[in-house]
DNA sequence: AAAGCACATTGAACCGGTTCACAAGAAGCA
DNA sequence: TGCTTCTTGTGAACCGGTTCAATGTGCTTT
């Protein structure tokens, strides 16, 4: 009986605007299920006119086979990993996918890149997506560090899906790559003292971020080491990008244009900020490094195309990803459980052309 | 009998180490598989010493749910795109990303984003990836155009999966949002052409990519609708990094440093070339845009951090990403096939401080 | 006409979870 | 003791595909 009812269940064409399954092609064709799996897969054993007659249903009902049963749920190993970074415009995080990209191309992984364009409801969202898929594990840039809901983060741990922080998270024992923001932000402060400034503010980034945190209590450090005194009038709240460098500074500067009483260096959250600054100490036409020596933080690779070089802290952005990859991966393929690893990379202040003496 | 067999199956636990399932927990903890999903699942209604128990069982074959079986095969709508970039490095990206991820995040979609790193055989690793998954659509900015193999292209075709393209793809009719950067390149040479320039050559992106051969037929249109003759010199090859424009500027610009025979004004294929070539130019001690004028192409966010700012050739990328994403939503969304879509958005050439008017 | 064979198609079992009606045992109550 | 109610756990059915042994059909061959 080549037409008729296919299978003991008869599923019926409804012609609601749900989503066709391959068995509505069958019985719409009057083939069986597995007929019509063996043309979607282009088996060799299926008669011309039954093809047509198959994909003709299929193009009728516009049918698209689910993946998620595609398999068979035989166990399938992914191999894919996905990254949540804060920023795509901060270059920094380019540099740290491309670490993390070999990594995982030499082991055969996917790497599958999300921002969270700086919103930590956002960072959520994506990392409840990536437990609803059959992601090996995650690499996270979170946003925030402080007491706000880290549910998500807990989630994973109960599931026990395998992730890496990229910057340090209070409170979530957890492996971790990073380097040491306090030290690296004080060694810059030190040699701001060093070379005679006594006058140093930091532009400091966004207050619920971990890095922005270490890096503004690495100048603290560096002051209370020191014979100059630490006030918190030293630590102006700017943020993270450009163009926060650039209205803050713009702000700041344009207020105090007395070159008696402004500051004579400013360390910066990050790169980003300190090219924002000099653009707005540019359009105050305040020299740098003459009347302002400036200090970024990262290193990040364009640096070189600006005329002026930075002086800044270079962070090994390329080998943090590796780094976090290999760990992440380990963690995977190890069928034990692996106890949190903290790596912490080396930093150097790299002295260019932004900076000078004074006196 | 609360314990012993407990489905018609009995999965025994071999000691291999395959990854264990649902059943394997319950047979270890001597109760059925909805047991072990009750507990999963933090329902209510399960005894304390019971959950324990599951538990420790879960912990002892450090079992992990499959997130494939998850939900049952329920139609989840997934809503979930994935864009693929070629460059992470160039912003570029991060600009269409955000309009991407603008309109998706308005209709409930979250944004995958993967680089292709200039590989074509990683695109195509990529599509495959994306096609395993629930992934509801594809926005690819394609990396070669040429007669390469295209079939990851066509198999999203056959499976029905819905995909926008960024970047033309000859022979492959889909739907497409792009610039038109024939004319766009071509407005850019005549207005040097106006400007008095005569000696003019075109810094070109890879060979392989529609964009740079469009814009190199850009020049050539623009020569051949003026008195001027065009030849093949003029058309420099050179890439799409800053470093390509950076080293081909040295070479180029090193070879020739009479200032009698060199050309007075270079088209880039992109900003970032123009970029590295600027920094070239510089280290030669040759003035832009006294001896030298420069156009870019992309008008990259970037490149007011930049002291001297560039002229270039807005091409709108944010809205680029708005619309591409809106396209494919409305493809996925409708349930019926609607033809593909060509959008064609307008450029715009920004005249800033590095083109100058000769004699 | 019977046997043999290739080809095309079928249907049941399966993948690894979730769901839910129902059952068994304990507790409460008359 | 008998009846109801509550708590806890069960097992079959199901999700939407794939797989493969078995079956049916038509064509040759003997």
């Amino acid at each position: 009986m080549p037409s008729g009812s296919t299978d003991g269940t008869a599923p019926r064409l409804e012609k609601s605007a749900k989503n066709p399954t391959i068995s509505n092609v069958a019985s719409l064709a009057g083939v069986a299920k597995s007929t019509v799996s063996a043309v979607i897969n282009n088996k060799t054993t299926i008669k011309e006119s039954t093809r047509r007659n198959v994909l003709r249903a299929i193009d009728e009902l516009n049918y698209r086979p689910s993946r998620s049963a595609q398999r068979g749920f035989r166990h399938v190993v992914q191999r894919s990993i996905s990254l949540i970074i804060k920023e795509p415009e901060n270059t920094y995080y380019a540099e740290v996918l491309s670490g993390v990209q070999d990594v995982a191309m030499d082991r055969g992984y996917l790497v599958f890149v999300s921002s969270s364009q700086g919103q930590s409801g956002l960072e959520r969202r994506i990392v409840e997506q990536c437990m609803e898929r059959e992601i090996d594990g995650l690499l996270i840039a979170p946003i925030r560090n402080d007491e706000t809901d880290l549910s998500h983060i807990f989630e994973l741990k109960r599931r026990n899906i395998h992730f890496v922080l990229l910057e340090n998270m209070q409170g979530v024992p957890t492996s971790l790559v990073d380097v040491d923001n306090v030290k690296a932000s004080a060694d810059a402060v030190r040699y701001l003292i060093q070379e005679g400034h006594s006058r140093i503010v930091h532009f400091a980034g966004p207050h619920y971020s971990e890095h922005s945190r270490a890096r503004a209590e690495g100048v603290r450090r560096a002051f209370s080491h020191s014979p100059l005194a630490y006030n918190d009038s030293m630590i102006v709240p700017c943020g993270d990008s450009h163009d926060a460098g650039y209205r803050v500074g713009l702000e700041y500067f344009g207020a105090t244009l007395n070159p008696q009483e402004r500051p004579t260096a400013v360390t910066c959250y990050n790169d980003l900020v300190a090219l924002g600054l000099m653009r707005a100490l540019r359009e105050l036409n305040i020299s740098v490094p003459d009347e302002i020596s400036l200090i970024g933080f990262d290193d990040l690779h364009m640096l070189q195309l600006f005329p002026q070089q930075l002086t800044t802290v270079r962070v090994p952005k390329y080998e943090m990803g590796r780094q976090a990859a290999e760990l992440l991966m380990r963690d995977i393929e190890s069928k034990t459980k692996a106890a949190p690893e903290k790596v912490c990379l080396e930093t150097e202040l790299i002295i260019r052309d932004t900076t000078r003496r004074i006196l």
